[in-house]
DNA sequence: TCAATAGTTCAATGAATTTTGAACTAAGGA
DNA sequence: TCCTTAGTTCAAAATTCATTGAACTATTGA
């Protein structure tokens, strides 16, 4: 059920560079790093291949300790681990996003999905305000 | 008889950090990178692995645009391509050098090396200097 | 309870990587 | 010229990695 993390301390940096040595896997990280404020789901990256294909590199990043990835509901929620990476290898996060190319994706799907989750936003700051 | 070796732009990041991401390659470059001041050639990196396992691991670090191998008589020199790599990825090998473990050689035999290769230069500026 | 959704696990397959020993090349020195 | 040293190349074996479809699990909502 629940998925296994390794703590900040065991993240090790071979594992951390061969994860991150792979164009899609890459990808997913850059994404999740432009996207930080919004909640992202495993489904989000099926333009980068297949839902199994997808499953399976989210877990090697799992895995490594580059993301987290929380259950909520019939989702799960991936997250960037920075605060563990930058606290362990400083410098090496903010290194690679910075040189790693801009993703290729479907920009209107990517646009829609950004407006769900804004209009979600907006709604739970309405009942909240009034 | 010259060995292949990208131009700076050539590089790419994802074969940069795969190819980093294996302990064998990681230490030799931490290494080349504690002594950038030495002349370091492919044996001194036999404790690591077979010699043909060297070679092939020297190749794939050439080859990614990481090291730089000038054949010298009969010897190949080694070293870290490090101002292509700063000015292609800012601040990555710095990062990742300063997360890299210590490197398990045997340090007598390193001491050994130093001490020729400090002899040789002693002599070299007595010659001069004279 | 039933169906739909989101994602995982499994087994199989193909591709790439690592490791090895044997044979090889090229340069330098006796 | 012959030997030694330093390192490469090749072919084979072992291992690991990436990709796929089919079957599965867990949660939510009707």
């Amino acid at each position: 059920m629940s998925l296994f993390h390794p703590s900040a301390e065991q993240i090790d940096l071979a594992t951390v560079l061969s994860v991150l040595g792979d164009q899609t896997r890459l990808s997913i990280v850059g994404y999740l790093a432009r996207n930080e404020d919004f909640e992202i789901n495993c489904s989000r990256f099926l333009d980068l291949g297949s839902k199994t294909n997808i499953s399976y590199h989210l877990a090697k990043l799992r895995e490594a300790g580059i993301t987290r990835t929380e259950v909520r509901g019939v989702n799960r929620l991936i997250s960037l681990r920075r605060a563990d990476l930058d606290a362990r290898f400083p410098g090496l996060l903010d290194s690679i996003l910075a040189s790693a190319a801009a993703i290729p994706f479907d920009m209107r799907e990517v646009a829609r999905v950004e407006l769900r989750q804004l209009e979600r936003d907006g709604e739970a700051t309405k009942g909240s305000v009034g």
